[in-house]
DNA sequence: CCTACAGCGTTTTTT
DNA sequence: ACGCTGTAGG
């Protein structure tokens, strides 16, 4: 292994808690895979017992991957690598009796949760409201508050009003037998936390933790860290205070100062020579972020070579943005023989995507978009997960309203509400009323008789599921639910309607990759409600669009960052709450995914809602050495290029009709 | 229970 | 400018 000093001693250093502040490109994910190897082959420590916690599940095989290449025989797969999410899934679905939660229990989206929030307040609340309180709760939740400790905590009417909600709310998530992505965090952290004996079983069955992206955990995390790191602190954190772009979500950066109060041990090694970027870039980048508060200071640098210059491009306005950046990629790819995937197109916002795509498939450009409306976000797969959550759950409300009329079973609003009164009485989940006698009295013959042959079917597919695999099961449940047909019915577009198949058949392809032996069902619907749109398969050759904030801990050799606006990049509502400093980071992250090529690009007039805005440049341009920077006004060359093609092509098509 | 239309909110980022 | 939600009428 060829480690430079600072990354070897990151590597070996065994004796006591370690924070690696790595900054971009600083090789991190090598240390990280390296010090797994040292700790199986020099310490003896046996990989199940290596936890290796990662921001994403796309890092977390990435990592498992590169751990493979390292390690003797399939120790790699012995390894835990995942997300904290998905940890603390796994230690729910070990420990779930001592929580409260009954096996197969759901995880509910945000969907499912905002559902209970307008059923718990009052009618007719705007959503922003309803957003707003969700969030608060949110935030004690990912505090590792108990609704008690956040009643007793709360400052201010709006906060105790959240604490109520928040005691109401996780009644209501423990009738329908689910959790929420906070709760995988913050129950076992409580029950870590409350039972010794628990406690002391998980520091035996993990002895050693590594925590990438750091900076990014918030309050929760941190604490589930510490619990089960125990007090010898046998972990190493990595992270990059710079880095640092999920505040908004209830991160915690402070966490990074906190590590040296609890552990007055604590070892902390930076990583300073960045191997991706050029000088150049990296000058850039460093210029911009020093304009930032810094806790920790790093002073990045590169052996790179000087590297071309980063470009500006100045825009008439959106399109024309969208136009130049497409035209571009479509040209240079040629010209460097550089691959399409070796282009990632990168923006504040999912919005600023529509422009790209019209003008990449107009430049003959193939691209891959991540993020936006995500697969698991569309209807159909929801649909079809929420019969396997009904089937694995039979208490899970959420999944029961979203799949009982659908397909139609003429099962409507005035039975539901009968159905959920006779429910709420009893005590009984939607699914067992349906099931009891006492229902089918009270209601019409017809919508009775629906509501038996609904319960029916669940029950039949939850037999059918004991002898099929999971893939097999998704295959099974749209021909027995004649979803297809549904959809058939459903979406007149043909177009629409082959997408909406495809996107079912790409599900049971989810589960027929993630299927591992004795994996359920019920397990891999749990696993994949963790998935995120990031997760998805790699697209192959193609240019890659997608989102600040998703292209952290990427890197590509040509790099377009659009929409650099104030207004955008900052965005506006970050100006005015003074949360500047992120948006800059958020620049830097940008900018040090280049390896060669940077190009920034601004729209001077932009729409939005119909009306025309007028931008300045983003403030974060003139932070940046003055020298450095290429700009390029309208390109009057390119416009009247342009201009030519789309005369020659009227007359193409002029002459195509003459023809006939 | 279904269709048609009006009106409203949308665009910050996501495990 | 557009798509979704809720409502009114069939």
């Amino acid at each position: 292994m060829s480690l430079n000093p600072a990354q070897r001693a990151a590597a070996l250093y065994t004796d006591g808690p370690l924070l690696v502040l790595a900054g971009a490109g600083s090789g991190k994910t090598r240390v990280i895979t390296e010090k797994i190897a040292h700790l199986i082959e020099k310490c003896h420590l046996a990989p199940a017992k290596i936890a290796a916690i990662t921001f994403t599940n796309k890092a977390a095989r990435e990592m498992r991957e590169r751990a493979g290449k390292l390690l003797k025989g399939n120790a790699a797969d012995e390894l835990l690598v995942c997300t904290f999410h998905a940890l603390g899934l796994k230690f729910l679905q070990i420990e779930h009796a001592a929580v409260g939660l009954k096996r197969g229990f759901s995880i509910f989206d945000a969907d499912d949760t905002q559902a209970i929030y307008k059923d718990l307040l009052p009618k007719g609340i705007k959503n922003d409201q309803l957003y707003a309180i969700a969030n608060l709760v949110s935030r004690a939740k990912n505090e590792g508050l108990t609704p008690e400790q956040a009643a007793a905590a709360a400052l201010g009417a709006r906060e105790s009003e959240a604490a109520e909600l928040y005691a109401k709310y996780q009644k209501r998530l423990a009738a329908f037998n689910a959790v929420d992505f906070d709760d995988l965090i913050r129950l076992p952290l409580a029950l870590l936390d409350s039972d010794e004996k628990i406690c002391a079983a998980w520091r035996e069955r993990l002895r050693y933790l590594l925590v990438d992206e750091y900076q990014d955990t918030n309050t929760a995390q941190y604490r589930l860290l510490k619990l089960l790191a125990g007090p010898r602190g046998a972990f190493t954190a990595v992270g990059d205070d710079d880095q640092s772009i999920y505040a908004w979500r209830g991160a915690n950066p402070g966490n990074l100062d906190e590590l040296a109060r609890d552990y007055p041990q604590l070892k902390v090694i930076k990583l300073e020579q960045n191997y991706r970027c050029t000088r150049r870039i990296l000058r850039a980048a460093n210029a911009v972020i020093a304009n930032n508060p810094h806790a920790h200071l790093k002073k990045l640098w590169s052996d790179l070579g000087e590297g071309a210059p980063i470009r500006v491009l100045e825009c008439r306005d959106d399109e024309h943005e969208a136009e130049r950046v497409a035209g571009e990629i479509a040209h240079l790819a040629e010209k460097h023989k550089a691959r399409w995937h070796e282009f990632a197109i990168l923006y504040r916002g999912n919005f600023q995507s529509r422009p790209l795509e019209k003008a990449l498939r107009l430049a003959r450009v193939p691209y891959h978009l991540t993020g936006g409306t995500a697969f698991l976000e569309r209807a159909e797969v929801k649909d079809l997960l929420a019969y396997l959550r009904l089937m694995v759950n039979p208490e899970d409300d959420a999944a029961f309203l979203r799949i009982v009329n659908m397909p139609r079973r003429d099962i409507g609003a005035t039975t539901l509400e009968k159905l959920g009164e006779l429910a709420q009485s009893r005590g009984l989940s939607l699914l067992r009323a349906a099931a009891s006698d006492a229902i089918l009295k009270q209601l019409a013959p017809r919508p009775a008789a629906a509501l038996v042959g609904f319960g029916e079917l669940i029950h039949e597919l939850t037999q059918t599921a004991r002898r099929l695999s999971a893939a097999d099961l998704v295959d099974a449940l749209i021909r027995r639910t004649r979803y297809a047909e549904y959809l058939a019915e459903q979406v007149k577009d043909q177009a629409a309607r082959a997408r909406r198949l495809e996107n079912l058949n790409e599900l049971a392809g989810w589960f027929r990759a993630m299927q591992r032996e004795g994996s359920s069902a019920g397990d891999l619907a749990a696993q994949l409600a963790l998935l995120t749109h990031a997760d998805r398969a790699d697209p192959g050759n193609a240019a890659r669009l997608m989102t600040l904030h998703s292209a952290k801990g990427l890197e590509f050799r040509f790099v377009y960052l659009i929409g650099v606006e104030e207004g955008t990049l900052p965005h506006e509502g970050s100006i005015e709450e003074g949360r500047l400093d992120e948006e800059r980071r958020l620049m830097y992250v940008g900018i040090t995914r280049a390896k060669e090529h940077l190009t920034l690009s601004f729209a001077a007039r932009k729409r939005r809602f119909g009306e025309i805005l007028t931008n300045d440049p983003s403030r974060f341009l003139s932070e940046m050495p003055r020298d450095d920077l290429h700009w390029s006004g309208r390109d009057v060359e390119q416009d009247q290029q342009h201009a030519r093609e789309l005369a020659s092509s009227h007359l193409a098509k002029l002459a195509a009709l003459l023809a006939k």
